[in-house]
DNA sequence: AATATAAGTGTTATTTTGACATTTATTAAG
DNA sequence: CTTAATAAATGTCAAAATAACACTTATATT
């Protein structure tokens, strides 16, 4: 068999939209790139796809060079291709997001990359066409989190009600009520009470949560409805 | 500036996901591939992505050559890459899905390329991870059908409302109740009533609708809710 | 004139939703 | 020890959305 001809060959690589939560924020972790062009500039995190490897394998290791973690949510967002955008030669880059508890995360940090999160409303300039990437991630896990109970990944373990709903509000930037909250979440039966409370960030303290694994698991593509009014989502 | 140093370069090709309805059946083009390797295998319709294209310009030229139709609905589905996806040179294909109404389309078909109708349900088999690509197509189609009025795009102008009830049966391979079902398509008031009647399929004929274009495209992103129990999609 | 066919339409009971306020557990302060 | 302050937990009700269900209408054919 002869190649196909005369068609150019063009690298690919991947890149990770990353984000983390810490109890408070909703954030992105970012490095400074290590090489040119654009050395020295915020970027996501990326690299080239090995002569082996498919997509996912290479974000995972991309990921656990970064991030020390492994198994983690990662889920392709898009193919990003413009003749353009990287000025130094034609790569095509594969996006992919991942949802990470930064306070797990931080344990395992590595830091030889110089990461480091950013709040989603300070986001630095980023190079190429990373803006868009996370901007399409951003919506993209709005949309998803409408429908699915994604953003557990986000979450430690044992988490509990107001902690969740916190998170649902950064998600959204908005405010829900939290008894309606409460029976929508509860009523999916994916959450398992625990006995002990959470008791730093009040007086009464809060039940624990668990998910409920193996419900999580067999209905995790179910379709859920735990926003209201989704409206204008993409 | 000097290039990326020591990393593989490989081809990019787009692949794309035609689905078409004839009225009756959701149905997919096929073609029979030119050349080796595989040829005279059916194949999704794809091709290079040249030097100076993004993909979406690529994606428009293919379908254009395959179906001499522009402006057609269409959507990155995903990137797949397994290394030895195509035994004769690792290639990444970019998947792309297109939606058409196969009366209009078979005006304008250009015949140079073998291209086949097949219906969803007695596809070939097919070269390479098309099988995938279709599957998971149709997957996609099902979950975006279910928020957002896209089947519309895969009917003429004017079309009645039990044609359309038709096209979401096909879909979901399944059965609505049509006084359900008009009440939910009709509150989206995303249909104008015509005051003419299609008089094929019935002795009373039933009344033609139209899209109100401008409110479709200002509320094609809002989440609607056409399908009961929309279950288990993903 | 009678019949056959598919289109078109309305009601009701049930479920889901969104809006809303009070009670409870605990710590800290006086 | 009593009181105050704080955030968690919980229930009701009216409105809206849904799903189940059957009859009437227009027309072509016989």
């Amino acid at each position: 068999m002869t190649k196909y001809q005369h068609q150019k060959r063009v690298l690919v690589a991947i890149d990770c939209i990353i984000f983390g939560f810490d109890g408070a924020d909703l954030k992105l972790l970012l490095i400074k790139r290590g090489f040119e062009p654009e050395k020295g500039k915020w970027s996501l995190m990326g690299g080239f796809v090995k002569a082996t490897e498919n997509f996912e394998q290479a974000a995972s290791r991309i990921l656990k060079q970064l991030t020390g973690l492994e198994g983690l949510y990662m889920e392709q967002l898009l193919a990003f291709g413009d003749p353009g955008r990287d000025p130094m030669e034609r790569t095509v880059s594969i996006a992919y997001f991942s949802l990470i508890d930064i306070l797990q995360y931080e344990k395992q940090i590595s830091h030889e990359y110089h990461a480091e999160w950013f709040s989603l409303h300070e986001i630095p300039r980023l190079i190429f066409d990373h803006q868009d990437m996370v901007e399409l991630a951003r919506e993209k896990l709005r949309y998803k989190a409408a429908f699915h109970p994604i953003l557990f990944e986000l979450l430690p373990q044992k988490f509990t009600l107001p902690q969740l709903q916190h998170l649902y509000e950064e998600v959204y930037n908005t405010r829900f009520d939290k008894r309606n909250f409460s029976r929508k979440i509860l009523s999916t039966e994916l959450l398992v009470k625990q006995k002990d409370k959470e008791k730093e960030n009040s007086k009464k303290g809060a039940y624990y949560y668990k998910l409920n694994k193996k419900k999580y698991k067999i209905h995790f593509h179910e379709i859920l409805n735990i926003i209201p009014n989704p409206g204008n989502l993409h």
